[in-house]
DNA sequence: GAACATAAATTTAGACACTAAATAAAAGGA
DNA sequence: TCCTTTTATTTAGTGTCTAAATTTATGTTC
């Protein structure tokens, strides 16, 4: 099954593969260095290297002094070159479109958001797309990349994606995002472009650069206003059969947990109901006479305070979480649930009740934590997406920004 | 990540494995239709075809005619070698030991089964490894193979097991199992033995021989005495963290269902219970007079003559197994979700309610059916854990039997 | 500063695996 | 018997790797 047929080119390039996967993690390297760690003869190690800068994946350092002492020969550097190209990494939300830009190092060299004008679930496709293709100029233009220097979109849409990245229509929002951004729109600009769900992209976040990092098994609850969860198995996202894994939405089943609430939403869901019901609560101050309107950061910070109204209510919600997280345990034996999303910063104060909670749910409660990753969680990822791919097919493009002539 | 350092050798192996993964699927083949599965040109193909016959793994037929109006040279005919070698698929259960053994096409060459002598819960570990031992001598006898045909074995117990194949410490039943199969006991047979939890072991067989075939995300629940789950997302064994993805028996959470109850202990437990309360059953003349204990088998039969109490009870069954399913269903978006264990085919009186039930449950809900792999289901998994490990270092490893003299 | 030690790069010869094209073989049919 | 067809085999050439010898660039020592 895993197997293809193949041709010496194969082989060639699989250690071209192999040098630059050194490369990218080790920084600059020596060819003595490469030989130790792809286990290559020096001869095959410099004839790589020469060939991975003559394609631009790779630059070669000057002569500056290695550190320490120095004798014999002096050894030639490599380096990998993160500026051979960019990705872009958009977060689709159903109101705001959010780009990042990053070198193939992965460094983020620019950040745009823009909000969909006018009434955003209203908004039609074509209204959609101006806003995703200005917010994505935008952000290459600051950063002074031309989009010939693109490499590879990953992005992230709240709804249910297949693991082809293809959205599985019949879903809420499913129609929302299949704008064909895959195939009509940037059809001139050439991008592959990845779609996957904004959960999942999460996930790839929180164990690229958050909690996960050198995690194998995780789940990251992307608990804003909606619930969904991004699953990763031996450090693998899951999909299912058409790309419903995770997607906790529609679990009716555990009493109190269901629909597609979120933190955010339950939170003022809940508040609004203790104003409405004339109780005595911080919240009512914070929120400011005359309205009824309850954002959730006044919840919190009428938690914060201690307000036991607000108290009460983050109890609440914390049990709710914490028996997704039980069910999600059980059946995944992730080693660490992250919770993410738009109230992260505030989900600490959920914490200890979750804890307090789990034993009781199921024996061996995963390690429980709130990512520090902050709104641009999903774009993140959606990098981290694009940069996969990349990495995947790094000896087979071209890089951008030149067109590099190959032999 | 994927990709380590490559030789010319590594070249030959992978086109050894190409040839040899067509040759399994399709029978006898011709050079040309190896030219057209694999894309190699002939020289290579022959190449490769007279070195996997020298290692033993494949075999040229005899002149035979080929279908058809032949013209032309006669093509040579070649063959996977099936008797290269056999695999052992071991199901270790608390009181009994099976054992089936099969050529490397699959083909069972042989089976056998047998008890633990005495009070099984109570065997020390060396009575247990007697009984194994016994089995598996016994299977290979029967069928007529030596100790070193055994390419691989593979194991399924009913405990946790991580996914490189470790008993995880601290569950049930696992100190039961932790036996030392894979260092100590067989060292002078130098068998490579491969553990796995049975309802894992399960699911690899319903998608090799079951309802599962072709399918990429199935989930098999083994809901004989205990409950469970085996998990297959895009083709792979799931595992988590610990290995304790799909063991649902910890599973406090949802109402109604949890602790280790599988159907027939629940079916038994309730039956029971009627026959205490003095309820009017079949279930009562089924078991017989003067005796309380009721197995599951006499339950299934009264409700299969429509007795009502018996009917409640599967029922009640039903909506237990029915919520479970929405669960699974909800965060791992299988295809499909098969009924196995030592009562799967009386499980299908269950699979109404179930399906009834499903929709209330979850938003598209999973296909659920009911194994027909019957007892052996395990072990024929087990075979199958074997032969993939077989298969994977195929080119590697040395046929059993002779010692085929490799250049 | 010349001789030496050292580490790395480079070159050379050889092995292995593949392709492509020419040649040979083994049938059936005219 | 000769021709056609299909396949196998041989031959020459290419790409990739290793191993070993050689060269290069540096620092150290006397």
């Amino acid at each position: 099954m895993s197997s293809s047929a193949s041709t010496p080119q194969v082989l060639r390039r699989t250690n071209l593969k192999a040098v630059l996967d050194v490369m990218r993690h080790g920084g600059a390297c020596t060819g003595t260095d490469l030989i130790d760690r792809t286990g290559l003869t020096r001869a095959t190690v410099i004839a790589v290297c020469d060939d991975l800068v003559r394609r631009g994946w790779v630059r070669e350092l000057g002569a500056e002094r290695n550190e320490g002492v120095q004798k014999g020969r002096p050894a030639r550097r490599f380096e990998f070159n993160g500026e051979a190209g960019c990705v872009l990494g958009l977060d689709l939300g159903v109101a705001t479109v959010t780009a990042h830009v990053a070198d193939l190092k992965g460094t983020v060299l620019g950040r745009a958001a823009q909000r969909i004008p006018g009434r955003a679930m209203e908004a039609t496709p074509d209204e959609r797309l101006e806003t995703i293709t200005g917010t994505v100029d935008r952000v290459l233009e600051d950063a002074g990349l031309p989009t010939t220097a693109v490499l590879a979109v990953g992005i992230g849409v709240a709804t249910v994606v297949d693991r082809h990245g293809n959205i599985a229509g019949g879903h809420q929002l499913s129609s929302m995002f299949d704008l064909g951004l895959q195939t009509e729109v940037w059809r001139d600009r050439a991008w592959p472009v990845l779609l996957e769900n904004d959960a999942n992209l999460a996930a790839l976040a929180e164990r690229w650069r958050g909690i996960g990092q050198g995690t194998q098994d995780l789940a990251v609850m992307l608990a804003g206003e909606r619930l969904g969860t991004g699953l990763i198995e031996s450090g693998r996202l899951l999909h299912g059969s058409n790309g419903g894994a995770g997607d906790v939405g529609s679990l009716q089943l555990v009493e109190g947990v269901g629909s597609q609430d979120g933190i955010a939403r339950l939170a003022r869901h809940w508040g609004t109901q203790a104003l409405a019901e004339g109780r005595p609560t911080l919240i009512r101050e914070l929120v400011g006479p005359g309205t009824t309107r309850v954002s959730a950061r006044f919840v919190f910070e009428a938690a914060a305070r201690q307000d036991p109204v607000a108290l009460q209510i983050l109890d609440k919600i914390a049990r709710r979480i914490a028996r997704v997280i039980a069910v999600l345990g059980t059946f995944l034996d992730p080693e660490l649930v992250v919770l993410a999303g738009a109230v992260a910063d505030s989900a600490a104060a959920l914490l200890p009740t979750i804890n307090r909670e789990l034993p009781s749910l199921t024996e061996r409660p995963p390690r429980v934590e709130v990512s520090r990753l902050g709104d641009g969680i999903v774009a993140t990822g959606a990098l981290r997406l694009a940069l996969d791919y990349v990495e995947e097919n790094m000896p087979s493009l071209t890089p951008g920004g030149q067109p590099a002539a190959v032999g």
